[in-house]
RNA sequence: GGGUGGUUAGCUCAGCCGGUAGAGCAGCGGACUUUUAAUCCGUUGGUCGCGAGUUCGAAUCUCGCACCACCUACCA
């Protein structure tokens, strides 16, 4: 009785020990899990090959189907069953009958379950309603499904089960397969963009003795042999700029980043980031350059740069606009005047006044930065440059020649989100270890995303970085804009889930 | 981290003022050789998220916990 109890779990339900018992009889009869089905046709291709031909055309000149897939309808109509099949590229109905296959084989297939993987050979036909349709005249049940797929109709409709167990969700989710494959596109489309542009594609540590490149917290880990730390880096920055130190004039990376911060529909611990360096350009360049690139992507992948989010248009193709912070918070908010914007207790009053979070010690661009992000990011709705960002906040950025107190700097903006960071890189050795001191400073102080100073970085520097600029681009944010989905987990195929029990 | 909502059959969901569990799909049995979420007849299936409490009696009311979603806060 205990060990009843024990093994009365979830699972444990009817169907599915009907289906282990159908199971069994399969091993009974040979190999249960055969492996030596070969598949000669995709369905889609099938589709697009002979999807315009009348069925007289195809009973003149017979077209011969061999296809597997996992099947999710079936209709029993007696001496005769439809089932309709699901392989990588589409769907395919199959007719299966006494005469095509035999009444034997064809009453097994009857007890054979929604989820079943099989592997067909028939000919193409086309059905009284117009289908195309294999008439199928041998059939194999190639693995069988112990597990019921969700109701066919609704499908899968819990976010959670879609997160956590994203095969289920790829199964029965059109919608799913197509955000996933646009992102697999996404990445091709931006890779043969720089490759076409003489990048080279390269990849820098993942682990990081001094985590450094952006202001986060890291994941710390350690290594046994060594009996030294080591973090999940936050940023590949400053490995790539060692990259155009020695050379590499034109280098980009698309790979993982990870911060120890909190979990929403914008943010994964994990997430995939593009960074790009090109030496002997600024950061004007970079905002052409990113243009050009979103348009070019958006049209191999969508094939148009109007792309609806969320119910708007965002348009890809027309020139982004290009605003100051200052000019950013006056173009939405017209009361608000530069002298207002310009003071400091005016700031440091309006950012109490609205319980916004903010460092005391920052100089006025610090403010100034707080004011706008609190009052006009998620304006920038279309796609937008902010720029000249305080040097006080970008500590790898280069300082503007006319006003040293910025920086050549900007973020671009859509749907109101930061999507892209780009600068002209600071190669002044000294200044850069200027910086660092400070954010070690601030760092002592208690902030925890303040850098690292890194020795080798500076060191690097003093072998000269020659001018450039560079840019990173969070590719899971694209990927939302280009597949309009509203949450981060929506586009990352396994998104973080803290454990099931 | 804060707020709101949710958790009932494998799946999608009902379940009123507290009276002891329902439907559709899937499954099982039967009819049916051009169906389209096939249809028709019959039928199996439940730790009502977990734990306390109130009550003669809790899926339902109260409290706590867990997980999820959404909003919000930081970061990209």
């Amino acid at each position: 009785m205990t060990e009843e109890r024990q093994t009365a779990t979830a699972d444990d339900n009817q169907i599915f020990a009907e289906r282990r018992a159908k199971l069994a009889e399969l091993r009974k009869g040979g190999s249960a899990f055969p492996n030596d089905f070969r598949r000669e046709h995709l369905a889609a291709d099938l589709q697009a090959a002979h999807g315009a031909q009348s069925n007289e055309e195809l009973e003149a000149a017979p077209v011969a189907a061999c296809i597997a897939g996992r099947m999710l309808l079936k209709r029993v109509m007696g001496k005769a069953s439809f089932a309709t099949i699901q392989d990588m590229s589409g769907r395919m109905q199959l007719y299966v009958t006494n005469d095509g296959v035999g009444p034997e084989l064809h009453d097994r297939f009857k007890h054979w379950d929604l989820g079943d993987i099989l592997g067909v050979k028939g000919t193409l036909f086309r059905t009284r309603t117009g289908e195309l349709t294999v008439k199928v005249t041998e059939l194999r049940l190639l693995t069988k499904s112990l597990r019921p797929l969700p109701e066919k109709f609704h499908g899968l409709t819990d976010q959670e089960q879609k997160y956590r167990q994203r095969y289920v969700d790829l199964i029965v989710t059109e919608e799913a397969r197509r955000t996933f494959t646009v992102r697999s596109k996404v990445i091709q489309a931006i890779r043969r963009f720089f490759v076409d542009r003489g990048y080279l594609e390269v990849e820098t540590p993942m682990m990081h003795p001094i985590p450094g490149g952006a202001s986060a917290r890291p994941f710390a880990t350690h290594h046994n042999a060594l009996d030294m730390p080591l973090f999940l880096r936050i940023a590949p920055e400053l490995y790539l700029k060692r990259l155009v130190v020695g050379g590499f004039e034109k280098v980009f990376e698309i790979n993982r980043n990870f911060r120890n911060e909190g979990i929403s529909t914008r943010h994964n611990p994990e997430f995939t980031m593009l960074e790009f360096y090109e030496a002997y350009q600024d950061y004007r360049h970079l905002m052409d350059f990113t243009e050009a690139m979103f348009r070019e992507v958006a049209t191999a992948v969508l094939g148009t740069t109007k792309v609806p989010y969320q119910g708007e248009i965002i348009d890809l193709g027309q020139p982004y606009a290009r605003l100051t912070v200052v000019q950013a918070v006056r173009h939405y908010h017209s009361e608000i005047t530069e002298a207002q914007l310009n003071d400091r207790a005016w700031l440091v009053a309006q950012l109490e006044k609205m319980g916004a979070k903010y460092k005391p010690a920052d100089g006025l661009g610090g403010l100034q930065l707080t004011y706008f992000e609190e009052t006009t990011e998620s304006l920038l709705v279309q796609p937008t440059f902010i720029i000249d960002y305080p040097a006080e906040v970008s500590p790898l950025a280069r300082r503007n020649d006319a006003q040293p107190e910025i920086t050549d700097r900007f973020e671009l903006f859509i749907t109101g989100r930061e999507i892209a960071n780009g600068f002209s890189e600071l190669n002044d050795p000294e200044d850069q270890a200027e910086r660092f001191q400070e954010q070690v400073r601030q760092k002592d102080a208690g902030d925890h995303e303040a850098m690292h100073y890194d020795a080798d970085y500076i060191r690097a520097l003093e072998y000269g970085l020659p001018p450039t600029a560079g840019e990173g681009i969070g590719i899971d944010r694209l990927v939302m804009l280009l597949t309009d989905s509203p949450s981060i987990r929506d586009v990352i195929l396994f998104p973080h889930m803290r454990p099931e029990d």
